[in-house]
DNA sequence: TGTACATCAGTGAACGCGCGTTCACTGATGTAC
DNA sequence: TGTACATCAGTGAACGCGCGTTCACTGATGTAC
């Protein structure tokens, strides 16, 4: 009873002031993404571009971030949900190595262009941006190596193989993921022929890493000392 | 006789005002380079900022560049001679694939070592520059991939694979060597250990390509229709 | 060799502009009773 | 429910600063004869 009239207020209040607040924020956070998708680099972005963008006034802006910087620190975290999101879609159990690269291909495929500005984002600023960026980017994504490296572990043929080899083949996956991503975003999404082309590379490429997998243990001498 | 002092003048005055415009040239491309390694990106490069770290006023920088975007494109030039003069190293002919690729990190970390502000300036502006320069530097690392897929299809082994396959796997590894070229870079250059295990680990991944290479036609159905 | 003229890399001052940041403010929203 | 007060997202003006670009210039270097 004491507490019902603050709870209400409180309410009252994530429908009102609050909500507006993080309505700008997001406001401002896609407005950096739609002027990085626009051709420029993170790091050329103004604090004035991104809020005439908005449509509020420039002083505003520190409303919500202490600096441009630290809103593309933000917009790390929100790209790198979206990855995590895509990596954790429900996989099927065991089926053979082809089927497994064209669903996580289309997968890849269907994330890239739901989500364009993300990608082209974090594709820009992992080997471009300013070191507190591409440090950010760097450790998320080995964060995310290391879980696809557990995931690998638990198929029944690679279960003998060293934490190493399963980080080692995780990193070279995930770069070829982020490579396809990056050529992806280069094909001009007027062109489906140029897409499709890219994309069965791409399998192409993901199969033959799978052909050497079954092969790895017996011809490395360095496990068998 | 007619051309004698005419020759003589032109010799003279190549150690005179033409060197000079050269060496200023040259001390640009250097300034920039230093600038983009000290942490910011080539986007957020100053026109002033890099006259005043070479010593001259900035207008003088027109006598030379029409605008900085021109110089990065003579830096793309710049870096790409770097790279090609690397892959065009003497390769000796045949041997395991294991040898094969331990020469080839061990060439790819040598360049690095000596060239440490091209690489920079490569691995940073190929998915963050504008776009004139990504699409300049795009078409150089095709070629660049053309010209590997060439040799690849000289190898005994390799030599029935189509023109697309070879391609393919050319790409494939291009991609892996820019990977580890870019990891090295982000290596701090006082962590020895550190660079041996990114090294280690190249070479691990550049071995499980190769271990998929003999399985490659047998078990690709698209190929036998 | 000596002289008169041409070239042109680099100078220095000036310009208008967009930038990041500060500040006191306004007025809609929220809170207390 | 109604009233008096507090909060705070966004305002608008102002500031000093570094920017790219222009311009007429200087003086060392090169050319013609």
């Amino acid at each position: 009873m004491l507490t019902r009239h603050k709870d209400r207020a409180r309410a009252r209040e994530s429908f009102g002031r609050e909500t507006r607040k993080v309505q700008t924020r997001q406001a401002l956070l896609d407005a950096a993404l739609d002027l990085v998708e626009g051709g420029k680099g993170f790091g050329s972005l103004s604090l004035r571009e991104i809020t005439r963008e908005v449509g509020i006034v420039p002083a505003a802006f520190y409303r919500h971030f202490r600096d441009v910087e630290e809103l593309g620190l933000a917009l790390v975290d929100e790209s790198m949900t979206t990855l995590r999101r895509m990596i954790r879609e429900p996989r099927e159990s065991p089926m053979e190595p082809e089927r497994i690269i064209k669903r996580s291909v289309e997968t890849l495929v269907r994330h890239v262009r739901a989500n364009r500005r993300h990608f082209r984002f974090i594709a820009s600023e992992m080997h471009g941006g300013t070191p507190a960026l591409r440090e950010r980017i760097g450790r998320e994504i080995q964060a995310f190596t290391s879980e696809l490296a557990l995931d690998l572990g638990r198929l029944p043929f690679m279960n003998r193989w060293s934490a190493e080899d399963l980080r080692m083949i995780a990193a070279l996956m995930v770069n070829a993921m982020v490579l396809i991503a990056a050529s992806l975003l280069e094909v001009p999404p007027d062109q489906p022929q140029a897409e499709a082309e890219v994309i069965r590379i791409a399998e192409k490429q993901l199969l033959l890493i799978s052909l050497g997998v079954p092969q790895w243990r017996s011809s490395t001498p360095a496990t068998s000392p």
